[in-house]
DNA sequence: CGCATGTTTGATAAACCTCAAGACCGGTGG
DNA sequence: CCACCGGTCTTGAGGTTTATCAAACATGCG
């Protein structure tokens, strides 16, 4: 439950009571191995997922083996409105790698926060937040070069995984390989690979295995032009009726 | 309130008298023209908008004079989460072409809604539907080709189109130019129009001042792998409690 | 060590962009 | 009614970015 709450207080101002009828409604664990599917496509969606460990995806899939990722789900995040609603997928959620999943009945868990106004609120944040960080996406991907892209897409990063464990690290773990980059940015591993590979050269990061340091912060984000400001909107918390 | 209706019995099985207390809600109308900006960036958003005529767009602005448009809100559509929450705009909200918004004040619409569930139902499903629309963007200009991308965004304005006015017509309404198709697929203008130009001599559509005909609407389909379902996911409403 | 998976590099091709000029079209004023 | 004007669309030529293919290179793991 850790960094979701940690999550949630971030943007709402929730107290341990608020979230206690959440804490106390009825739900299960789940793994995922890397690959596997959590949702498929076109499949009734009737469950609300948190992921606990792990990164989780959402993609299209087009023909002559073209994927497009929509986003990615760090610990912490993945609430989907669609399950309150009880429609289908219309995109596929697959673990990017090993998952752990706190898995909640849509139905039970609107019944929660339809009389918890607070957790409502602290909810609809969170669905803000998703709807912002897929803006963002299209202008990423739709009016932005290579490197442009990979650097905003970096800080991007750092900053949710900075939210979710409250910390301001300038380590960005990377847990995927870089065709999961591609297809998030819609650009082919190759390129992934050289733009990479000219940033370090210009010494705006570092690469490693497991991820990517950001080395100087204020040129990657002028070359992104990147605005955490636009991403992360101040909570203004509409006081529960 | 047409349209806007039309489109909410479209989601949910929605009667008169559920929909009775948002009539009863005061509210303005208000005109813009086009080009005229409805929201700026980073303005408090407290106020629920429907577009009654014309088109409005979101977009963001980077440097070099680059605008990626997010999406387009066509009469019947624009209704924002963020509002109901009180978040700052992370983008702007323009008048495409002169536009006609019916203006309400989002605390109060807040209230409305959390006091009729079936009313709730049907917001929910226009925001889960904005959020296809996004994803299907992303797909879009991510992985699709330039005419693959056209083809699919005739598609999808074809298929809202109908939706607004409960009608069957191949005809699409583009009351914009083509740089704003441009700048909402992430390309040039003179690419659009070559795009154009081929796919109407390939016989897939017919463009007038107007608009767009679609001739070979199954051609058309296959080209921009367009499958309305995903986008239009079947309407199922969880009862209200 | 050997294998599978992932990354980097090189060479070439395709898609798309930019610049620039010309054509079209709707509206306006004479 | 015509001439002109601004905005939009089209077409051409040449350049840039990115993709594709293919091979070499690393890395982790049994």
């Amino acid at each position: 439950m850790d960094r979701f709450v940690r999550r949630m207080k971030h943007y709402v101002d929730i107290g341990d009571a608020d979230l206690a009828p959440l804490i106390a409604l009825q739900h299960r664990e789940q793994t995922f191995k890397s690959g596997q599917t959590i949702v498929a496509l076109n499949e009734p969606m009737d469950k609300i997922h948190i992921v606990l460990d792990g990164w989780s995806l959402r993609a299209r899939y087009l023909d002559n083996g073209r994927r497009q990722i929509i986003n990615f789900q760090l610990p912490g995040d993945y609430f989907d409105l669609m399950s309150l609603v009880g429609a289908r997928s219309d995109h596929t959620i697959t673990a990017a790698t090993d998952t752990v999943l706190r898995i909640y009945d849509g139905r039970e868990f609107l019944d929660i926060i339809q009389n918890a106004h607070r957790l409502a609120s602290a909810f609809w944040w969170v669905t803000v937040q998703e709807e912002t960080i897929l803006r963002q996406q299209i202008v990423r991907i739709g009016r932005m070069s290579a490197r442009e892209r990979i650097a905003n897409f970096i800080l991007e990063l750092n900053r949710r995984q900075n939210i979710a464990q409250d910390s301001e690290g300038d380590f960005v773990p990377l847990p995927v390989p870089q065709a999961y980059l591609a297809d998030a940015l819609g650009l082919s591993v190759v390129h992934i690979s050289r733009s990479l590979t000219s940033m370090k050269a210009q010494g705006l990061i570092r690469t490693s295995r497991r991820g990517i340091d950001i080395v100087d912060r204020n040129a990657l984000m002028e070359l992104a032009e990147y605005n955490p400001a636009l991403m992360c909107p101040d909570p203004i918390v509409i006081a529960a009726q």
